[in-house]
Order: structure tokens, then sequence, then C-alpha cells
DNA sequence: GTAGATTGTTAGCCTTAGCTAACTTTTCCT
DNA sequence: AGGAAAAGTTAGCTAAGGCTAACAATCTAC
């Protein structure tokens, strides 16, 4: 990276060839993660509320159907992110637990920025559910510290 | 964080039923329009850039192969944002015309925006392209009120 | 004007994420 | 304890979005 910016923009050039490819592909990468973050957040917060995750109130929650959770549940098995017998509720490994609370802090500084900035509660929830997984470190750096010097 | 704790706790409640499960709904709705977006605000991209929108250069700057590249746009046809014929390059209907203006706006908002308020222009620029399709216009207005009032 | 390079498409494969229908297991209630 | 309800799983469908390999069309340069 770096490298293109100063390649000779003389006329029709492919302009900035990879540049741009490179953001597209960190963006791809980033939703290809996104549902894996969004059901291990989940399940850290049911455990937390109702002491278990079961497949039903994740799939409430999420609003799918159950076959949907099952299959997302085995990917994240696969994934080592959580463990689960069948018929079972589901627990998080320590990797899972990891990425939920990273999760979990990134939702936390992208809601109280969105709300600092005047937002309501209910337009700032939906909206920090969409973004959470698109902030970069540096990013979430200036959204807290925006919120914090308000 | 704060948010569950004193959320009506009254025994084993479904909690906040389908509350919940609406914000994911409407994010999942936005991931799935994305990536007719990026296509569609790309086209819109390489037309004034280079007076026509090929499906090598769509390819090149997306980081993803021809076969990719053709497949999307059969879809963005069918869904009447695009026009094309076989072996020529792409053109946008008018609803695709929009649709591309209203991308360009948003990701130009977020853009100035995260600029404004610190970050440096290439991750700026990451972060934009992620961000730009989960911001609802509520939130775009206020991102849009602190760029112009610094 | 034709040969080779470039560009575009087709066919066919994989994975993810959703669904319904049908089945099994567990739980709950009497 | 036994049967009905609830929860979970399996099988099998759809569609999107990636890919490679092979083929077709177009363009370019001699």
């Amino acid at each position: 990276m770096t490298a293109d910016i100063h390649v000779a923009e003389t006329t029709s050039d492919p302009v900035h060839p990879d540049n741009r490819a490179e953001a597209f592909h960190g963006v791809r990468a980033a939703r290809r993660s996104e549902l894996a973050e969004d059901y291990v957040e989940l399940i850290a917060e049911l455990i937390h509320e109702q002491g278990e995750a079961r497949p039903v109130d994740i799939a409430a929650r999420l609003g799918v159907r159950a076959p949907t959770v099952t299959k997302a549940l085995d990917r994240l098995a696969r994934e080592g992110l959580i463990t689960r017998e069948r018929y079972r509720s589901v627990f998080l490994t320590e990797e899972g637990r990891r990425l939920a609370l990273e999760c979990r802090r990134r939702h936390a500084i992208v809601l109280r920025f969105l709300i600092r900035l005047g937002l309501d509660a209910e337009t700032a929830e939906r909206d920090a559910e969409g973004i959470e997984h698109h902030v970069s470190e540096r990013t979430l750096a200036l959204f807290a510290a925006y919120a914090d010097r308000a």
C-alpha cells in the first residue's frame, strides 16, 4: 500500500488501481465476520441476562428461524468461538468471550458517541448495530474522546 | 452497558422481544443492498472519470474477478439499476443514477465528518466505505452539522 | 485483414445465510 | 409415568457472492 500514490496520473490511467480495491477488500472481510460477531455478542448478553443462551432465544432476538440458528452455531463451533452439545444451550470459549467483550466495547463506544452527538436512543441503537463492525480502532478512539470531552 | 441493569427484570420475560430483532432486521436489509450500492456508486464514478464503466475496471477497483462482476451486473440489471448489452460497457438507469447520487452524498458526508473529527485521510476513506451503508438519515444530518460547524 | 491480446461470458463449483417441512429430544404438566 | 408442547435438529430448497477453467467476442497492431 501507499505505493501507487504517485504512479503517474498521466491521463486515462487505471487511476488509483488497487488503492480502492484494498478498501473494498477490508469491507468484505468485515462483512464476513459481522454475523459471527452479532451472535457472539448476543450469546454473551443472554448468558449475562438469563444465565444461559438457548437457541430459541437467539432466534427470537435475531429475528430468524431456529434452523438458521442451528447452522450458524455449527459454524461458530467450527471456528472455535463456542462449545455446545446437542439439544443443550450454548457456551462461549475463551476466544468467544474475548471477541464478545471486544464487540460489546465497540458497541458501547459507538452508541455513547451517537447519543452524545444528539441522536435519539432508538435510532442510535439501530445505527450502532450497523456501524460497530466497520469502525477502525483509530476512529473508535476519536469517538470515545468526543463522548468523554463533552 | 448500563442499559440492561434496570430494564424491568420482572422475571423470565422474553425481555425486549422483537425490539432488538427489528434492529437486526434493519441491519440485514442494509447488508443485502450494500453490494448493489457499491457497484452503482463505482459505476457512476467510472463514467464520470473515464467516460464509461467497463467490467474490467469495475473488477479491478473492487478487487474481484471478472465473472463475479458479470454475475453482479446481471443482478443489477434485473433490479433495474443498470442497462447493458453483451460485451459492452454499463450504463445507469434513471433509478441507478438516483441511487448513485444518494450513495455519493452519504459517502461524502461520512468522509468529511470523519476527517473533521481528526481521522487521517486513508483510514477515513476505509471506514467511510464501511459506515456509509449503515447511517440513518438522522445520523447523517448530525454528521453534516458537526462537519459544518467546525 | 488477420493473429494475438484483451475483455467478457458461461458453466460449474463452494460457502453463507435464509427458509419450510418433517423428525427427534427434552421439558413440563397432570 | 405418560403424553402434549416446546425446543432442537436434519434434510433439502433458494439466492448471493466468491472462485477457476474454458470459451466467445472485440480490439489492436501489424
